[in-house]
DNA sequence: CTGCACGCCGATCTTGACCTCCACGATGTT
DNA sequence: AACATCGTGGAGGTCAAGATCGGCGTGCAG
């Protein structure tokens, strides 16, 4: 009945062909490239390694010759992605010392990190693992090393203690990365551009006034 | 064999004892506090039913005498934490109409939210379970509609068009799950008054200056 | 005292996903 | 050109966890 079938979900993303053998290390790359592709679609839990080997064209011991397990698949790739915002935000901050252009320039770095055509920032912001003690340490690691460099910054040009400049920090954190996940799912009704720039505006306009001591 | 039980993980949180029969309300009253409990502690898929029922010293079949499936439970608290910080966070809007004590009393509530006792704020904010389309959809549901009640007000006060004041209103709710999140895991090293207040400030800073145009 | 109803428990089934064993074909060498 | 080698593929084992079935004890009406 119903001719349905209508391939229950499968398709959408066409396996590579069959064929084809291919030196390990090229191998390994595309064998990433696929899981990170099931992973950010279908969630840690939800995919399984065999749709994984299906992906990639290959069948599922060969999976298993290039990684031992799939957690260790699933913290390879979230490793990646928390060193990609770590070390974007790292250079955002010391892209100028102008703390104005700093907002603005690590916001940007949050919604290109979203905006990427991989997606990659679902495993570090909507992973489905967090009850596991290694996956849960990295994603926290991506907000407490980000939020503690631009801690650093506010602590320094505003002498506020510790404890107050890194809640601080932890908020626009927060802000950056929440909103551009929202003006993501929104579909692009604002401009990347235009979405970054406002919500760096609010972040600025809240930051600045901070300096207890009198700066200017 | 091995008698087994022998609780491997367990422990923590004791059991209680297993006698005792009570009236189908009350039992079903306990088994949703055992249910919070496990799931806030192991997460959705960590959590087994076995668990829940341990720890309301019942067997399993009385916990599907009483629910249809696991994850039909887990809907029931995901739904009673939703809406609970969705009326708060009404409430506090409506509280005044001074914007300056919206802020802050809006911060409070997600404070409060998080600091209470029972860790529902877990299955909203850290849920593992988002590939779920009935669960995303609860999760997204209270950013949403927080965001949209606080964009009603920018978008009055400001003249801010729809979009903008949606993407300003969801940086505000971001900014204070997120910071609430962290300061609850920094184990209070801030009062939790002084945390709100601080964050608070921060946002009211950023608001209150739109829709001007930005200066120096 | 006896039969009944009701709710509860131990033990079990099944599904599904992670993880390996036997056959086949392509490649490099003599 | 033929053979040995190595990587590939399909089929299977294991195990954990969700979901369920026959016995048991308690309280009550007759």
């Amino acid at each position: 009945m119903t001719a349905g079938s209508t391939d229950t979900a499968s398709d959408g993303t066409h396996p590579r062909p069959r064929g084809g053998r291919m030196p390990r290390r090229e191998r390994r790359v595309q064998l990433l490239e696929s899981a990170l592709e099931v992973f950010v679609a279908q969630g840690y839990h939800a995919a399984a390694m065999d749709d994984i080997a299906d992906r990639a064209g290959v069948s599922k011991p060969v999976l298993y010759q290039h990684f031992p397990g799939k957690l260790d698949l699933y913290l390879a790739l979230l490793d990646t992605s928390c060193d990609l915002i770590i070390d974007n935000c790292r250079e955002a901050l010391a892209s100028t010392t102008d703390n104005r252009d700093r907002v603005a320039a690590t916001m940007k770095v949050f919604y290109s990190y979203v905006a990427s055509e991989e997606g990659a920032f679902r495993l570090v912001f909507e992973s489905d693992l967090t009850s596991e003690p290694d996956v849960r340490e990295r994603v926290d690691r991506v907000t407490t090393e980000c939020a503690s460099m631009i801690a650093d910054v506010i602590r320094t040009d505003t002498g506020l203690p510790d404890e107050a400049s890194e809640l601080l920090a932890v908020s626009l954190v927060g802000m950056a990365q929440v909103s551009a996940r929202f003006w993501l799912a929104g579909g692009g009704q604002i401009a990347q551009d235009d979405a970054a720039a406002l919500i760096a505006g609010l972040a600025w306009r809240g930051i600045r006034g901070y300096p207890m001591t009198d700066d200017h």
